[in-house]
DNA sequence: ATGCCCATCTATGATGGA
């Protein structure tokens, strides 16, 4: 199973990249955030489009701000929209979406940005993701928690650490809720599959910073640990954030080996083949 | 070349992003 998690910066303005960019990566399970639109917006421009590719959808949205999705192609079921117990901003906002796909409960979020330490939307920030990990120990063992955390886990995950003293995404109480989700059993899967190497998903437009690979690590993917035990690649599609009229953010992909015998279904062997025993199975990459 | 801010809206600039 590929999943993958892309902050797309308006599906509206996104779209001429992100329907090539889905023929060309073909995920079985897409979250998207920042859509930026409300529910029949987001429908009336891209229903059509993923039905013919064979994704069910599940959208929240809201006009102007935030918004997230999920298509799969797996099974989209148990959709929750938001967090339960989580604060608004003063609503509620459309930054929170679970489903169950794959066997898998996927959940794509984007985190509230905190703006400034210690501001009311830094407070709501940490507010929120100590509900999100309320949810996620709540849930099944089975668990993906993606999607943009606006929270680089480590001074690696930034260019220049000395930059961003005292701002957003790098502080300790930040990072302490990502510890947080970590206690729970959720592997950082990207970092761990490169754990020494310069990884961005997020470039600012501006004075070129892309080019010169001036970025941040903010766009994680958090498995629990028999879904980061199937994972047999991780990696930062780069290429999505090159030519005209990228997103800021590149996706992320991840790919799953299929799951352990039982939690799929019975395995039917092609009728020649005597089944096999899984000690015959090629040893897996780790 | 990867190539030098973008997106939103009861808009025509103010605001949020990170």
């Amino acid at each position: 199973m590929r999943l993958a998690t892309w902050n797309v910066n308006s599906v509206k303005q996104r779209l001429p990249r992100l329907l090539p960019w889905l023929d060309q990566r073909r995920p079985d399970v897409l979250c998207l955030q920042e859509t930026k639109v409300p529910d029949d917006t987001f429908a009336a421009l891209l229903d059509e489009e993923l039905a013919e590719r064979g994704y069910e959808v599940a959208a929240y949205g809201e006009s102007r701000w935030n918004g997230v999705a999920i298509l799969s192609r797996v099974g989209l079921d148990d959709v929750v929209r938001g967090i339960e117990g989580a604060p608004g901003f003063p609503h509620p906002e459309a930054r929170a979406l679970a489903a169950t796909c794959g066997g898998v409960r996927v959940h794509s979020l984007y985190v509230p940005n905190g703006r400034e330490p210690d501001s009311d939307h830094y407070r709501y920030k940490l507010a929120w993701l100590a509900a999100l990990r309320d949810v996620v120990a709540a849930g099944p063992a089975d668990a993906i928690v993606c999607g943009d955390m606006n929270i680089a886990p480590a001074d690696a995950d930034v260019f220049d650490p000395a930059a961003y003293v005292g701002s957003t995404h790098v502080t300790e109480p930040e990072r302490a809720a990502l510890a947080e989700l970590a206690k729970l059993g959720l592997h950082d899967v990207v970092r761990e599959r490169w754990p020494d190497e310069r990884v961005f998903t997020y470039w600012d437009y501006r004075a070129g910073m892309f080019h010169q690979d001036l970025g941040m690590r903010i766009d994680l993917v958090l498995a629990s640990t028999p879904v980061a035990e199937r994972v047999r690649a991780a990696w930062v599609d780069r290429h999505a954030r090159k030519g005209t009229g990228p997103s800021d953010h590149a996706p992320v992909i991840v790919d799953l080996d299929e799951a352990p015998d039982g939690d799929i279904g019975p395995v039917v062997p092609p009728p020649s083949a005597p089944a096999r025993r899984r000690s015959a199975r090629l040893p897996q990459a780790r």
